[in-house]
DNA sequence: GTCTATATCGCGATAGAC
DNA sequence: GTCTATCGCGATATAGAC
C-alpha cells in the first residue's frame, strides 16, 4: 500500500483481478470462466491478466485461496469466542457457501481436475486438506476435553470425514439445492457427542 | 443376444465399447480419456465410436453406469446374506474402489462437470444420488429395527451424509492413496451404533 | 455400420510492439 | 505493464463416401 515502484502496484493489482475474478465466479459459475471472460471483468486483455498469473489454474488456485482467507477469519472467531468452537464457525461457513454457488462450483470442478498428477492447483488442495484436518483434530480434541464430543473417537479420522463430508455436499447441493449443506454437518456434529450430552 | 439384425448388433457392440473403454480408464485415468483413445482401445475410428453414443458426456454417463451395475451385486449380495447388511457391501464396494482409480477418477471429474445445468450426465447423477439414498434409507431403518442401529437417528440425513462422506473421500484418496477410504466409511457406521452395542 | 475428411471451435499460451 | 495478433493444440461433432 504504502509502498513505492512496479512491484507494490503488481501485489495490488493481483488483488484487484482476484476480487474481480471472485465476483464474476459468483455470479456466473465456473463453466463460463475463460481467461479472457475475467480479463473482460477487470478491465485487462488476456495476455494482460496472464502477466500476473502463470496459468490459468494457478489463477484459479488463487481465487480459492484468498477465499480461504477470509473464511479463515470466521473459523478463527468461532475459536477465539469461548462459547464456541472451529466447528460451529465451519458450519458458518457452510451456511455461506450457499450463497455462492459459483464459487461452490469452481471448488467442487477444480478439484476434482487437480486430481490429475500434474495439475498446477494439486499442491494447493494437498495443503488445504491438510490444513483443515490439522485445525479439526485440534478442535475434536478440545471438544473431547470439555467433554462436548465423545472421548472415545478418533479425532484424525472424524477430521478426514468432516472434510469428505462438506466436499461432497457440496456436489449434491449443487446437484439439487434443496439440500441442506450446514444443517447436514451439524447433524454429523451431533453425532460425535456423548450419550449422556444433550 | 439371440436377437437378430441389426438392433441386436448395435448393442452387442455398444457393450464391447463400454467394456473396452471401462478397461482403459481403469487404467489411463480420465485425462487421456480422449474419445480417439477409447475408440482406438476398440479398433475403431472416433467417427465410428460416436455412432453409437450422441457424446462423449453420455458415453462416459454409459461407463458409469455399467459401473454402478456390477456394484450393485455386491449390494445386493450383501443384502440378500442375513448376516449383513448393504452398508457392508457398500464397504465392499470402497475397498473395491482402491484397485481401480482411473474408474475413481472418471467418477469424481464427471461428477463435478455434471453440476453444470446442462451437461448431459447430470440426470445420470441426480438419479444416482436419489437411488444411493433409497438403499442406504431402508437399510439404516433395518438396522435400526433390529437394534444395530441408534434408533433416533434421522435415516435421511445419514444416507446423504453417507454418500457425501463416500464421494469426498474419493477425492481425497485420489490425492493421497494412503487414505483408507473403506476403513474410513466403516468408522462412520460404527458411530450410528447404540451405546450399548459392540 | 464404419470410415475419411473436415468443419469448427475456443481456448490457453506466447511473441513482440508500444 | 499492457496490448494486438497469432500460434497451435486437441478436441468434439458432422457430412458424405463406401
Amino acid at each position: 500500500m504504502a509502498r513505492r515502484g512496479s512491484y507494490a502496484k503488481g501485489i495490488a493489482k493481483r488483488e484487484e483481478i482476484l476480487s474481480a475474478a471472485l465476483e464474476v465466479i459468483a455470479r456466473n459459475g465456473y463453466g463460463r470462466a475463460s481467461v479472457r471472460e475475467l480479463a473482460d471483468a477487470v478491465g485487462l486483455s488476456q495476455a494482460g491478466l496472464l502477466h500476473y498469473f502463470a496459468s490459468k489454474e494457478e489463477l484459479f488456485a488463487e481465487i480459492l485461496r484468498k477465499r480461504d482467507e477470509v473464511d479463515r477469519e470466521t473459523l478463527d472467531a468461532a475459536h477465539a469466542d469461548e462459547r464456541l468452537s472451529m466447528m460451529d464457525g465451519f458450519v458458518e461457513v457452510m451456511r455461506h457457501n450457499a450463497d455462492v454457488p459459483g464459487l461452490v462450483q469452481l471448488y467442487a470442478r477444480l478439484s476434482a481436475e487437480a486430481t490429475e498428477a500434474d495439475h498446477a492447483a494439486r499442491p494447493f488442495f494437498t495443503e488445504r486438506f491438510r490444513l483443515f484436518r490439522e485445525l479439526s483434530v485440534e478442535s475434536i480434541r478440545e471438544g473431547q476435553q470439555d467433554g462436548t464430543i465423545r472421548a472415545d473417537l478418533d479425532a484424525e479420522r472424524i477430521a478426514s470425514l468432516m472434510l469428505a463430508a462438506a466436499d461432497g455436499l457440496q456436489t449434491q447441493w449443487l446437484m439439487d439445492p434443496t439440500i441442506d449443506m450446514a444443517e447436514h454437518i451439524e447433524y454429523l456434529l451431533t453425532l460425535l457427542k456423548p450419550p449422556a450430552a444433550a
